[in-house]
DNA sequence: AGAATTCATAACCCATAGGTTAATGATACG
DNA sequence: CGTATCATTAACCTATGGGTTATGAATTCT
């Protein structure tokens, strides 16, 4: 049973303090006189049975259990906000939307398959889907203006308070128009490859390093006519209206490989293969229709995912 | 800001009548008179601006809104209840050692030093230190057996729940002793590597995928002799007393290479170059002695990478 | 050394949190 | 239908939570 002498008080005042790294300052900013605020931290410490801070000439530092209890204290007032707004705003019938970002190679497969079982759930929650950069849509995420991010893994630096669930496996593919002539070209494709012009991802993308690392691999040091695109209307359309050469996603083009407007070219691209998944804060408990969300981007990528096995018998 | 009406009281209340379904039964779990129960979760029904149990016959029924406040409460309160004992435990002398797994590429170099610095914080708790495989070690992480594995950034599949903290990057060096004709050697290293017997990491290894690709590069399909060992110290002796070589992460055998027992052979080994951290599972709030413990392990690392960086004037 | 800043202690005060008992609905059960 | 169960509501009491002002102790700045 929880020592019933702890309140909420006393963990703001103490994250306060801690902040601020001044029982003034905190006082202040708790609109209260500052012999309280040292009384509730005594009264804390009381209860902890260690000092969380101590002098530190004119100041005050915090301690190591400090810093230990600062995380938990910290993690118990977030949980608690999220409660209460979260039935605040369920209250409201309709909450602020879920918002969720989607890296190209989910949003033409995987989310319009999921949005439809999602809409069959009824939960009459909005929804707001925003496709972008995979840096942007993590900053985002990490600052809380998203609540899912639904694409490549990201380099581990980036996935720090992050924690990822992973769906299937996706490779990168060079695509082409339907009767390009590298299509039927005898030789390598490798040693043509710089006759045409390229579509490569931005160098922001997820997927930018595991390309450049694979042309290096197969002795291509520079691309001339480079061309650095996000977006896949456009790829797709320049395309198809010239013999340019796509590096891209094998879920962006799926669709038009498998009714013919595209081609992927005859090379072995598995080195590229990376994990696709769903990636929120790791902390963050989801409200409601967000966990039926998630449910549902699950099965609509277990459908496809059986899909493609069968139909190319792949694995 | 958060309504200061709330108390652990309502949450504790609200999660017992919950969970009990009964406001009695309730109220006697928690040693107060039935109507207090009842008007604590009035209360705690104010705050939230709905209902979150309604009568149903002659007992109480969860309605959706407290569904959705319970599991925050729920996580509130084992929160806070970590977060107390977390340090209270750590007052009361011996709580649970902390148990950590060390790959062994830290197990020589980084971990010595972070546990001298360790035991001079005093913490008086114990520690358990665990070499072996990184399947094992992360698969024990994710089932709470270790509370920390130190060591090489593993494959994304792997690495799903877990939060990964960079501390240095490091690659595979090719080891012979001192007076290895290799060292010598006129023509290309690859040429003539098939001669000697081979000394490779396991296929569970991290670096085996990395050093598997880096061969393959430079040309060398596969290697006759070759024998996959785990153990730094039957690697160390083998080659010392023989021609082997050995393909080893550059921390097990830096300190061989100082004092001149080992010596690296003249190749460039950069591609096999990838990320040493801290895994830890991705939600768990550390506790007191091993926030401590990461932090030494912090310090010693870059210690250790300053030291490199000027004797051998890296980067 | 003296002034200024910042935190800690002490003494005090009052609203209310947090409980109590007693009485009053609802429901299910024999 | 009466009666036992379980929750709600009401009336009331008191300990203490949560502040306040005034003062003291320790550093740092000038």
């Amino acid at each position: 049973m929880i020592d019933a002498r702890v309140k909420f008080r006393h963990l703001q005042t103490f994250v306060e303090v801690a902040r601020q790294k001044s029982v003034m300052k905190a006082a202040d900013l708790l609109h209260v006189s500052q012999p309280a605020v040292t009384k509730t931290i005594r009264e804390l410490e009381e209860v902890l049975g260690v000092s969380v801070f101590e002098r530190d000439g004119r100041g005050i530092k915090i301690t190591r259990y400090g810093e230990v209890f600062l995380r938990h204290a910290g993690a118990v007032l977030t949980a608690l906000r999220q409660g209460l707004d979260s039935v605040s705003q369920e209250r409201s019938g309709d909450g602020p939307p879920v918002r969720i970002g989607a890296l190209p190679t989910v949003s033409t497969r995987i989310m319009p398959r999921a949005m439809a079982n999602f809409l069959k759930e009824e939960t009459g929650s909005r929804i707001k889907i925003v496709t972008g950069e995979n840096a942007v849509l993590l900053e985002q995420l990490r600052v809380g203006d998203l609540d899912l991010v639904v694409g490549r893994l990201a380099a581990p630096e980036q996935m720090t308070g992050f924690s990822f669930e992973h769906l299937y496996s996706e490779q990168v593919v060079f695509v082409v128009r339907t009767g390009h002539p590298l299509l039927s070209a005898k030789q390598s494709v490798f040693d043509t490859l710089g006759v045409y012009p390229v579509l490569m991802p931005t160098r922001a993308s997820i997927i930018r390093p595991f390309v450049e690392r694979y042309l290096i691999a197969n002795g291509i040091a520079s691309l001339p006519n480079q061309i650095e695109t996000v977006s896949d209307s456009f790829g797709r359309a320049f395309v198809r209206a010239s013999d340019a050469i796509w590096i891209i996603s094998t879920g962006v083009v799926a669709g038009d490989i498998e009714d013919g407007t595209l081609a992927a070219l005859p090379i072995d691209t598995s080195e590229t293969r990376g994990p696709v998944g769903l990636t929120i804060r790791a902390n963050a408990i989801p409200s409601m229709p967000l966990a039926i969300l998630m449910q549902t981007i699950r099965e609509a990528a277990a459908e496809i995912s059986a899909a493609v096995a069968n139909s190319a018998e792949r694995r």
